[in-house]
DNA sequence: AAATTTATTTAGATTCATCTAAATATTTTT
DNA sequence: AAAAATATTTAGATGAATCTAAATAAATTT
């Protein structure tokens, strides 16, 4: 049995690799977890022991296939727990993060099972990220950056990059919302912001900051 | 904040007191939480420092109102994830607890509400144990120990004393469950053991160690 | 290629929850 | 009331996860 705290770095090695794919830096995974990079080199050589991770010092880290099973898992839990804290129990997206890092810890096989028979089988979470099955396997849907869109072009908003409750509850005040259609109407060259119309209706005005965080499924 | 660990003392003192209602020895918690006595002191002196408990060495311990209303707030949790577990995700009575054990420590006010709303505010567990409001009232039906109950006398099973996985697993197969009709048909005056009918349809023998652990509201 | 900067590891300390063994207090028995 | 048994506390140690500071390795700059 794994604690929290080893299964909280194995995901986090997952997250990281992710957006990187490539050894895993002690540094990048001592931001990941909010810590420092000593306490880092300790866990790396437990979870090494453990065979979860394959560790060269001064080089970096990276899952073994049992680590990735079981980031997977967790990820896994922790999006379908996400899904239920929405669907279900009426959260915002903006709240549900942080809780759902805590209930991705519950150990039980069935738990997870039961949850997602509950859901029926959802594929995404509230922020459009692909929910692992059983197995662990997800589909990718076509997506890109909503920044990336020219003018004249529109898009389905399918997925937001971040979960942090600041950033959600801003775009709920721009009443951008998961599945909502997205038209290009101006952009600027200087900083790149872009004036966007919203399910053809409301217009605002999109930094380049947001833009780059949203994406979206070309229409 | 408190930790889990903390958390759980306060519990197992208030379960200790739910059934004698006086001063909690350390050896009594220290069997409840499953550790040594000297683990239990070195808590307890934690627990008086933070003023959830009262703690006089050699005597015993007791809880704070501030104790017990985080006490209550824990089996309110416990009691409503049993139900959730039973109710919509298809679970046993008998596999429930063991999860519960862990859910009842997931921080967040608003997790418990909207779980007490979308259960439609339960009075009772799959146990029959009645859960607390949200400002830790709760209470108590009718019911006397099923062993009370006399030759020709009927009851429905309104509550179990005992969350053991085996115990409850026994019942299923004695076809017994909450809220059937159990009439005594015999009693054994040597041993206790009753016959009884359930639900006017099968009999069987049921011994003084079962008796005593089930709950009756009688017709 | 040497010097400097940055990243990583090691060493040593701290806090939490636990343990066992020893000391002490309380209760029960004789 | 003394002795014996039991319960509780204290003392000292351990493992997990963390920290800071120092040592060392790697990468970058000059
Ligand atoms: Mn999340
Ligand atoms: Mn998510
Ligand atoms: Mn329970
Ligand atoms: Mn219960």
């Amino acid at each position: 049995m794994l604690t929290k705290t080893e299964e909280r770095y194995l995901k986090a090695i997952y997250k990281i690799n992710e957006l990187w794919p490539s050894l895993v830096s002690t540094n990048a995974l001592a931001h990941k977890v909010r810590t420092s990079a000593a306490s880092v080199t300790d866990m790396i050589k437990k979870l090494a022991a453990k065979e979860l991770v394959f560790y060269e010092p001064y080089k970096g880290v990276r899952l073994s296939a049992q680590g990735v099973a079981i980031a997977t898992q967790l990820v896994r839990k922790h999006r379908l727990w996400e899904t239920f804290l929405v669907q279900k129990l009426d959260f915002e997206w903006s709240e549900v993060h942080e809780i759902a890092q805590h209930l991705e810890h519950i150990p039980s096989e069935k738990l997870v099972q039961q949850l997602d028979r509950f859901l029926d089988y959802p594929k995404f979470d509230p922020h459009g990220d692909p929910i692992p099955n059983a197995e662990g396997k997800f589909t990718l849907r076509e997506q890109l950056l909503l920044s990336r869109l020219e003018v004249g072009q529109s898009g389905t908003l399918v997925r937001v990059k971040s979960q942090q409750n600041d950033f959600l509850r801003h775009l709920d005040k721009l009443q951008i919302s998961m599945g909502c259609t997205i038209h290009i109407l101006e952009r600027e060259n200087y900083d790149q912001s872009m004036l966007i119309q919203i399910d053809n209706h409301h217009t605002v005005m999109l930094s380049k900051q947001i833009s780059i965080m949203l994406f979206v499924r070309p229409a």
